[in-house]
DNA sequence: GCAAAAACTCAACACTTGTTGAGATTACGA
DNA sequence: TCGTAATCTCAACAAGTGTTGAGTTTTTGC
């Protein structure tokens, strides 16, 4: 008698265009980057985009498809870091942990993916292959021929300092780190990896 | 008829001193670091450990409380950290560097707890707090008051940066950085964890 | 030797997970 | 208007998880 009057849930496909979808990847990419891949739950995106649990695996296939598309939207963003480690000047290092900055806390539709590609790379293979990649390749992409293979072991090691910033500012937590301000990283980090960058010599202080 | 002839697997209580509890944790040890805390079943470390899955509840009481037993034993190796980072010489940045290779690249024993926890904290809640605590607390008794706020903050973050390289070479297995000895990765980083932690001017490159 | 306790085996429970299928409901083009 | 296809709901499965309890076997202290 209350069933028939009154659908508390509108049922059927969904009226304009296809929202849904969406909706579903928006809720992945936000659980994905705040929970990690192994706390997330299909049952869990689907709450959160109000969803049912079978249309999730309906638009994607599975969660490693879910997950795949949430890490795709990155690589648009990735590729601003392709011509990052260009240039010697004396304010490589500043401009590098400026752009990890930017980009791993920017708007979420950047910050996010990359988020869960770095949460994720520690329990799922695609994610682990995905920033290995990165990493590797797509940063040494102008470096290697130019500066020699050095150059390229230097990128690398930037990019992996840098990582281990990121990892425990947002992920572990560390107040030290979380307080400080963004600008207050860039000056007290980009000392080291200009240093890393462009070798120089050090002065030895007095005692 | 060939059962009670042939036990093929002894049964009942084990002779001698309690082997087993040993066994247990060193197979959980070694689980822990190389799989994760998430990837690590308990029926893994049992037939790791060739015991039924019920001794390691036994003996444990939870998967939570055989992590945190095996988070416990660097509390030792932990303890080397503690005036690691004292000292304001010109080779500063190489001992920190070392230590951190040695620490994390030594015997299992040392090392694959603090792997374990290391990749437990992107997952666990016991490991995030346990590293957390490890870079704020531990890494910045000693410094904190003999050279005011700042130095803490730069002991903080050296340890995160270094973090991350551990991270990239031992986890995620960026190629440039496993090809590299330990020697050679203290040559390249020495000098930028030195700029971290004893703040020198850059003498700009001529263009 | 003998009882008690420790160690061990076996089987199952309760729960969550990803995943699937059948069927109901709606939007949209012809 | 109508039929088709897209979308959505509901219910369930199969596998794997941590965890528990009952019962068996052996060691160990007296």
């Amino acid at each position: 008698m209350n069933k028939k009057n009154t659908p508390a849930v509108r049922r059927g496909r969904r009226p304009g265009p296809n929202s849904t979808r969406k909706a579903v990847l928006d809720a992945a990419r936000a659980r994905f980057a705040s929970d990690g891949f192994a706390a997330t739950t299909i049952r869990l995106v689907a709450a959160d985009a109000q969803v049912d649990v079978s249309q999730v695996m309906q638009f994607f296939g599975s969660k490693d498809e879910l997950f795949a598309a949430v890490m795709a939207v990155p690589a648009s963003a990735l590729q601003r870091f392709n011509t990052l480690y260009e240039g010697l000047d004396e304010h490589l290092g500043e401009r590098v942990v400026r752009a990890f900055l930017t980009a791993w806390e920017g708007v979420p539709e950047e910050s996010e993916p990359l988020m869960a590609t770095l949460r994720g790379a520690m329990v799922n293979d695609q994610a682990r292959d995905q920033l290995r990649d990165f990493i590797q390749a797509r940063l040494l992409a102008g470096t290697s021929e130019r500066l020699g293979s050095d150059a390229a072991r230097r990128a690398g090691l930037a990019t992996s300092l840098l990582i281990g910033m990121v990892v425990c500012r947002r992920i572990i937590g560390v107040p030290v780190l979380v307080a400080a301000e963004p600008e207050e990283l860039v000056m007290l980090i980009a000392p080291a990896i200009q240093q890393i960058l462009v070798p120089q010599p050090i002065r030895p202080n007095r005692n």
